[in-house]
RNA sequence: UGGGGUAUAGCCAAGUUGGUAAGGCAGCGGGUUUUGAUCCCGUCAUUCCCAGGUUCGAGUCCUGGUACCCCAGCCA
């Protein structure tokens, strides 16, 4: 999956066909829209690594415009994490950060002309009379008793709603389109609302807010985009993107194409949701790491290359879909086998002393930082008489599937010698708390003479000094919901009933190889035979704390 | 219910003038291995939602069905 070379799909065949033909003089412009109302998650990724990837790849510009019309929702956090997230994954738009808002002038002049073609008018029915003489799917509407103002009368009013003298809800400016219209769209789709609340971009200049459909096509037009990307639910309203670049004087013709989104199992990606759960605390934020947000993947773990990748494995298409986990996993094992530099972490921690051990004595033993690549150089780890290996790696008896250590067999602690299980110590309570060994000095590096007739050694242990290790916690994650699609949800139930209350798992007496320790945040390591982990932000170099980002593909008989 | 879409393997997805089903993920079998990982090799759709039809030949064309998704915000 590295390197993947983007393929073909619809929409590159449609620039690529566009292109032939000569079509905007050989421009190929994209954007990428968000409305700043929530945090990025993998979806907008995929729209972003389509609409900078298909500029990248066709030298064309792509543009990252915000879609803040709607200032009631909309905060300025949430520009700067877009901001942020998109720079994150490696991308550059074309350019200075767009702003909607910043065309509200041009947007009103628009308007305008529309009104003076008598194209569109001012209603001031209730919203509830204009919801009644929409009709619905099977009536057809009805047109308003304001639709055939004079232009004038338009003109006077739209300006009085610019002006304030209309509160909320009393007059909206609508395009003169078809209420007799099978797609609901074209049903005089309003154009313009009021609402008296400060803008984040522009204060208090307007009062009066274009609507995404009116705004959209037209900003588009005003950029120069010539192929405009969105989800297939916007299907719909292309009939109205069309009808308002042909009525209105813009400079350029954009055409918008829909693919679908991206879902995932397991998780959920609506802006609404998400920000349910940050709201209501069932996580830790919009980058708590359990989250699929772009700043939750990151703090997960996840690198810019693994999730392009993701993507960029996906393909484009227009039938619905939902994408497995594991494919998201399987792209950034991918990426950090690749790059992530190997270290040990003991996640529960047994004690293993080495009896014929001098006491007090140190070894420092060299290990490579990434068996495969050597170029990544190497890294010290102290031996001492005593160390740590997971509970995992030892039985008291075990069949020969069985490849760690056992009671009277040995094994190798990795990079280091071969040891044998003598005894175990117990605890009043029966536990063992601690396994007695002896080990082989002439195993460094090469395995035992003398082999006794026992054949092969069962396996290759990881452990860290119980001196020098250093204590630190460790924050397993597994999915957020227990089921494959929590937002279906039955009657009176809500997709937090399904939300998985094992997402989170805190280790807290786990213990690092020195090395590792001191890592800033965000540094990632493969543990090795555990999986790969990412410093936390709440890390100190005394107390590290890791975040499991995923774990080692294991394929081993569960019956060992 | 009117309109707009989509159906190719467990999950994605190529397939564009009709010429005999790419690739990825998952799975399965084997090899290498001081990570039960990685890597390597092999395997994995007699069939493309269903039923008819046209044709020497249909995933591709025609007819008729079926299933699923989106739309009735002064949200985007």
């Amino acid at each position: 999956m590295s390197e993947a070379k983007a393929p073909s799909n619809f929409i590159r065949q449609i620039i690529d066909r566009d292109l032939a033909e000569g079509k905007n003089d050989g421009r190929v412009v994209t954007r990428f829209p968000p409305e700043p109302n929530g945090y990025l998650h993998i979806g907008h990724a995929k729209s972003i690594c389509l609409n900078f990837g298909i500029a990248d790849s066709y030298g064309g510009a792509c543009h990252l415009r915000f879609d803040d019309t709607n200032p009631e929702k909309e905060e300025d956090q949430y520009i700067r994490s877009i901001q942020r997230d998109v720079e994150w994954l490696g991308f550059e738009w074309a350019g200075p950060v767009r702003f909607a808002s910043g065309y509200f002038d041009q947007l009103h002049d628009f308007a305008l002309q529309l009104i003076d073609k008598g194209l569109a008018y001012v209603d001031t029915q209730s919203p509830e009379k204009i919801a009644e003489m929409r009709g619905n799917f099977t009536t057809p509407g009805q047109n308003s008793p304001h639709r055939d103002r004079s232009v004038e009368e338009n003109r006077a009013l739209f300006a009085r709603m610019r002006a304030g003298e209309f509160d909320e809800g009393e007059a909206v400016l609508r395009a003169r389109i078809d209420m007799q219209s099978p797609n609901l769209n074209l049903r005089d789709p309003i154009l313009y609302r009021i609402r008296k609340k400060a803008h984040h971009q522009t204060g208090d200049k307007w009062v009066i807010y274009p609507m995404y459909d009116f705004t959209h096509p037209l900003s588009d037009a005003l950029e120069g985009i010539t192929h405009s990307l969105c989800t297939l639910e916007f299907e719909d309203h292309r009939p109205l993107y069309d009808w308002l670049i042909d009525n209105v004087d813009v400079p350029a013709r954009p055409r918008q194409y829909e693919f679908s989104r991206l879902n995932l199992n397991f998780t959920v990606t609506s802006k609404r949701r998400l920000k349910l759960l940050v709201d209501e605390g069932h996580v830790d934020g919009w980058d708590d790491p359990r989250m699929p947000t772009l700043s939750g993947l990151r703090r997960r773990g996840y690198t810019p290359a693994a999730i392009r990748n993701f993507c960029e494995a996906l393909g484009v298409s227009r039938a619905d879909s939902v994408i497995d986990m594991s494919v998201l996993e399987e792209a950034v094992r991918d990426d950090l086998n690749q790059h992530a530099p190997r270290a040990f972490c003991v996640l529960n921690p047994l004690k293993l002393v080495i009896e014929n051990w001098p006491e007090g004595h140190q070894e420092t033993l060299v290990a490579p930082v990434h068996p495969q690549d050597e170029a990544m150089g190497s890294r010290e780890m102290p031996l001492t008489r005593e160390v740590y290996i997971d509970r995992e790696d030892f039985r008291e008896e075990a069949n020969k599937k069985y490849k760690r250590l056992v009671l009277g067999d040995r094994v190798r602690l990795r990079y280091g010698y071969v040891v044998r299980a003598e005894s175990v110590v117990r605890d009043d309570a029966g536990e063992i708390v601690e396994i007695r060994c002896s080990y082989d000095p002439d195993t460094l590096g090469k395995n035992p003479e003398n082999d006794e007739g026992q054949g092969k050694l069962r396996g290759v242990i990881h452990w860290v000094s119980a001196d020098r290790g250093v204590p630190c916690e460790v924050r397993l994650y597994d999915r957020l919901f227990q089921v494959a699609n929590p937002a279906k949800v039955a009657e009176g139930e809500s997709f937090l009933d399904h939300l998985n209350p094992e997402s989170l798992r805190v280790l807290s007496g786990c213990v690092v190889e020195p090395g590792a320790a001191g890592a800033v945040a965000e540094t990632r390591f493969q543990f090795e035979r555990e999986g790969y982990f990412s410093v936390d932000r709440d890390s100190t170099a005394a107390r590290p704390v890791f975040n499991r980002t995923v774990g080692l593909r294991e394929s081993w008989p569960r019956e060992a």
